[in-house]
DNA sequence: GATGAATGAGCGTTCATTCAT
DNA sequence: GATGAATGAACGCTCATTCAT
């Protein structure tokens, strides 16, 4: 039983993964409402039956693959956190990094999720945890504009992350034209440094 | 004869008001491909047919919605160049303080604009002017920057244009929690001033 | 009152003409269904309402249309009668010809006729009309041929019919490339004579 | 696994031929465009989404119908080539009797054939080859007649097959009160013979 | 008599979803 | 687990018809 349960189990994962992975480059590609349950299906080489045996339906398995995207997020910015050894700065400078990188990375996945973000009905859905997100991110930012000094850290974390989203959005929308690379180091001098009291 | 077509006129204009205003609230909030004439046509008291005295079809319905704010837009940025007398950082500030006055007055207009860049098929044809937009609004900051005495100009207006983006579209995607005033102050404070090299 | 009578008369009947004419040709040149009654009134140069002050609707608009070609044809046959004087092979020869040169006069409108023949729908409406022109036609032939001394007559006036029909069918349907003049000669040789028993 | 595909197959078929059947009776009386997809499913005992996955659409549906007739129609024809071995007198003979039994064995497909070729848009879309069948058609009655020793036989073929698409149309559309068989026989008594040279 | 704004049923088509196998 | 035939609601759109003026 164990062994067949195994089998099971691989065959579903495969198959999950198979599903989950062809849907997100269509939703990405093609964007979520844009993407049939048959191009799904035949990208990932399975019926379009087999999907509801998996997931409730489209939305829940746009859920499933954007709760992946914060599963793999929340444990960059985790392991990103131990890595960063250096002060402050370091790590806002590290944020700013990683966070550029990521997004080059698979610029299409942050294409999709920009682009529902604008959706309210899409959005309820998954609300809860983009702000538990969005606050986390925050909060990290205030925390490190206070221990460089800043008396209005809040508004220094929230401008930056405005900022940050604002060129990486810039980017995505344009991504063979834009000068990516000297924005941000313009963007990193800008914004992570200690505060300098105007004299 | 002229009463009659008075008349006329006049519930055309109505109607075509109602469908305008309904069709952009429910394009800002659910997306232009989520939202159905139907829809529309409820939303604004109207049967679904009627769209179609007034309007080519949806794709037009949406030009037209677009072309009214751009030409909001060119007519708000002539009567602006005109009035700014100051120097360029006051140029500066009056075209941050504009953009911002402009969005919060018609956030949902905005909010409609920018989920369309992300759908390039509707966008390209749509409004193939934006990119024109885009480039003039990127040289008027190169043009300020550089007379600020800024090395880099492209690399300070691209990163100010995606500042003002990013904080306007997150005051878009939460336009009752988001704190605009002190943010855009800061964002003013931080790039609306001449070029101090380092010490 | 009896001025004012002629004169809206008047004005109702050419409205009722330019109505009638700008369907005929619209209906000949594009068929019934793919004709709009906002395409009529266009072209008549009258509005969509004022046509439902005149007719019961669009079905009822095609039935005086065709009435009125009815009537054309029955005056046309009627003067002929009057006309031919000679032996029956002379009026068989009459009738030919002038079936052909009002075809070529008029081939949008047999166009229309006969399409309009293979739909049992449209032609359940008008249909007792064509029944009595046609047997009024088969009975004339049988007549003829009779005369003619053909033991049976009928099949004689049934295939002449259908030759014609056939003649005129491929005309129609080819108009720039069919050899009209020398098929219909052959078709009167052939027809359009006295009945010689096999010797 | 060959048994499921087996099944799936059966149920297509059946699916398929339930449509077509359905289809071509409603196209047949009701013409093409006055026949709706909703029509054809209820005569199917289908929903209107099923004929999507068999049929790209209503315009492939009628190519689909068409096609089976072609097809019949070219293995007739050549099946007839094999089987005619008189002289061209019993060719034509036998060639106006296929043709009457063909239509005489499936009325509605012809009167449909029929009612297309008054629609131009349709036609070119949907059987561009109709041209082609109809010149080979006349090539052949050119040959035949020159074999008969007539003068003129593009005429005679011409005035042949007009009065063969004639008298069939005739019947198509009233078969039930035709007297097909004895104008059969009148037009092969007509047309079907060798070359007589006036006295 | 004449207008055209307004309606609503219907069109061809798409597609998320169900279910018998 | 896996299939794909089948469904039906919804889509954007058309157009014959109605009616207040």
């Amino acid at each position: 039983m164990s062994k067949r349960q195994a089998r099971f189990d691989q065959l579903r994962e495969t198959s999950k993964e198979r599903i989950e992975q062809a849907a997100m480059e269509l939703f990405a590609h093609n964007g979520y409402g844009n993407t049939s349950i048959s191009q799904i299906a035949q990208a990932a080489g399975i019926s379009k039956g087999l999907m509801y045996n998996y997931y409730e339906g489209k939305e829940a398995l746009l859920k499933a693959i954007l709760q992946k995207g914060f599963d793999l997020g929340e444990s960059m910015i985790s392991e990103g956190r131990e890595m960063a050894t250096g002060g402050p700065e370091e790590v806002l400078r590290f944020i700013v990094e990683v966070s550029f990188a990521e997004v080059v990375r698979n610029p299409e996945y942050w294409k999709l999720l920009t682009s529902l973000a604008f959706q309210d009905e899409v959005m309820k859905a998954v609300a809860p945890e983009v702000e538990v997100q969005k606050q986390k991110h925050i909060g990290m930012g205030v925390e490190l504009f206070r221990q460089l000094g800043y008396p209005n850290p809040l508004e220094h974390a929230l401008l930056l992350g405005a900022c940050l989203d604002g060129v990486l959005m810039h980017y995505i929308l344009s991504p063979d034209d834009y000068p990516l690379e000297p924005v941000k180091q313009l963007l990193i001098n800008t914004f992570c440094k200690k505060f300098e009291p105007k004299s």
